[in-house]
DNA sequence: CAAAATTCTTTACGCGCGTAAAAAATAATT
DNA sequence: AATTATTTTTTACGCGCGTAAAGAATTTTG
């Protein structure tokens, strides 16, 4: 490598002794070109580093190899985590991801599709805010752009949704806390952003009423993503009121559930499934954190790998499809439990 | 907004009533076309929702007006918030922030600065990785984009590195615990990835001689970006062995300390600057969760928004200068203190 | 109101690459 | 070796936009 700086296809084409067209077929598909052709291309690359001009390439091209990945808070080490994977995945398979939060600002999502439909991508793995998504917004964008909705669900969008299945979450929770103790009471916002938090209050009462038990729902205020600290608040005020209806509380996530777990250490309730403890928490997610909070928390695990996993295999199917699905599918992983020290 | 769909820019000046080289020049720049033009091409993209091809537009222009961020590890909440403020500024300027995280490799942030390359951004915010980058591959991109360092500094790389002082965090912290208590011992990695954590342990030396006192290092096992974890198996080591020199402990970042202190808990240790309490532990960075520890973690806090925000104002400096300096600049933002209730 | 300054239109070319079609070269098959 | 199948070369055009130059239109200035 080093030689002199090739401007254009052309001129690497005629220092590599292939012409320009075939070049240009190389770099599409590799396999499309003969194994001989193939490694006088790429002895030509090393040699002198020449990488297409991917404005010029792409402005033809109907469909780019790029795919927009959308997430909503990516301080969240959760999607942290969920990005990583997809990323890699979508470079295995000679894609270029582009990374974009929201930030958990619906003007901000708005704006993110707005750019990626100008980027026109292969296709988009999106993971909506949720309840303050601009809904016509998100529609116009899966109408022109193949879609994958994961890890928030918005009813009829996109042509897929891959996610994981909150009753599994709950039903694991519910019943493994009731059968070793005093029945759980439900921990969540008032007006959750998120839809997975509707369908998982929605799975506590059910499995309440189907184990022939009382259930309890505690709705604490606060809006935003901050999520730890609306967790905490919530919790010193009905700690401070000493008003927990039971020993066992269910946070409908992890992320409540640290601010919570704070809140207790601080007012010196003993949480822990042991004899000298006071209360039980058990919640929701596996957060990359909640193995060390004190105590370890006791939580329902994502499928992470399936999860980001299908994602990406859904959206490849879909690219392959042409960008559409006969119907809609919806694919839901369930959770595992997760036994640490909290419950 | 909806009538007939724009192919290009040709037809869009057609419909607009305008010149296709004035609606370029728009497009360039709002403001270098006359008002009641300027008012008209508003006008007609509002109606016609049109949009310039961005591979089109890029495909000529030597600069674009893209901006790469780069991070080495987007899960950690702290890079999180930082990329934040970053993008908004970035937008807010006019320019196209595209994320980057090297996920903890020196192979992807060598491919990630390939990508870039050929994105032919008008600058890049970078904060690599550390000690395991790729040096010559760093070195050889800083001479080909504009770029800023920032979190991590590599001697000699970029135009410019904007960052904290380790020294005034440590200086702090060990002050502080030194005038209240026991002098503190120092809990570190053997191998820290990171330039800082070397910086701080100098510091923490430098602090610890400086004050009469004997300093102390604990220096535990574990490679990769696990900090948590290896935070914990090194604290747990050191309780069970009872060989922790001091009652006070000065982790090198917050995350370290996340890990210490649910070992402690673990343990039974009683973390706190309480009579009852058995060990302080003090750290740096005021991560987003160390808050919400057990207990909370007092730190040294970046000052997030002064890093964050001169980065971005350096590297529109660097743009604006045509992409060098006269000579390298290095800022670093000093730290402040942060209460809790853990030492 | 005329002259000067600014802005816009017209015309034209080029960027780097995709891609189609026909001809030529190479490889595989019989 | 001759035929066939596959791959490559040659030639040529177009994509959507940047941009330069010269002239026309508009606005500002005196």
């Amino acid at each position: 490598m080093g030689e002199r700086k090739i401007r254009n296809m052309e001129e690497f084409a005629s220092v590599s002794g292939i012409s320009r067209p075939t070049v240009s077929k190389y770099f599409h598909d590799p396999t499309s070109v003969r194994a001989t052709t193939r490694a006088r291309i790429e002895a030509a690359i090393e040699q002198y580093g020449y990488r297409p001009n991917i404005y010029a390439m792409n402005q033809n091209r109907e469909l780019t190899k790029n795919i927009g990945v959308v997430v909503p808070y990516l301080a969240d080490p959760f999607f942290g985590e969920i990005v990583r994977v997809i990323e890699r995945r979508c470079i295995e398979a000679g894609f270029s991801p582009s990374l974009f939060s929201s930030h958990g600002s619906a003007d901000q999502e708005r704006d993110i599709l707005d750019t990626l439909r100008s980027l026109k991508p292969a296709g988009v793995l999106l993971a909506p805010l949720g309840r303050l998504s601009d809904r016509s917004a998100i529609e116009s964008f899966c109408r022109d752009v193949p879609t994958v909705l994961f890890d928030s669900n918005i009813e009829g969008m996109g042509e897929s949704f891959v996610g994981s299945d909150n009753y599994s979450f709950v039903s694991q929770t519910v019943e493994y806390l009731s059968r070793t103790g005093e029945p759980p009471s439900f921990f969540e916002m008032k007006h959750p952003a998120n839809p997975n938090a509707n369908k998982r209050r929605r799975a506590y009462l059910d499995m309440m009423e189907r184990l022939g038990l009382p259930p309890n729902v505690m709705q604490i205020d606060g809006t935003g993503w901050a999520f730890e600290e609306i967790g905490r608040k919530g919790a010193l005020d009905i700690l401070n009121r000493k008003a927990l209806p039971t020993d066992t509380i269910l946070c409908s996530n992890d992320r409540l559930a640290i601010g919570l777990l704070s809140a207790c250490y601080e007012t010196g309730y003993r949480v822990g499934r042991g004899a000298e403890c006071d209360l039980r928490v058990a919640s929701h997610d596996d957060h990359p954190f909640s193995r060390y909070t004190c105590p370890s928390l006791t939580t329902a695990a994502h499928d992470y790998a399936n999860v980001s996993g299908h994602s990406v295999e859904t959206l490849f199917r879909l690219i392959e499809s042409g960008g559409r699905f006969k119907s809609r599918e919806e694919t839901l992983f369930s959770a595992h439990l997760i036994m640490r020290d909290s419950a």
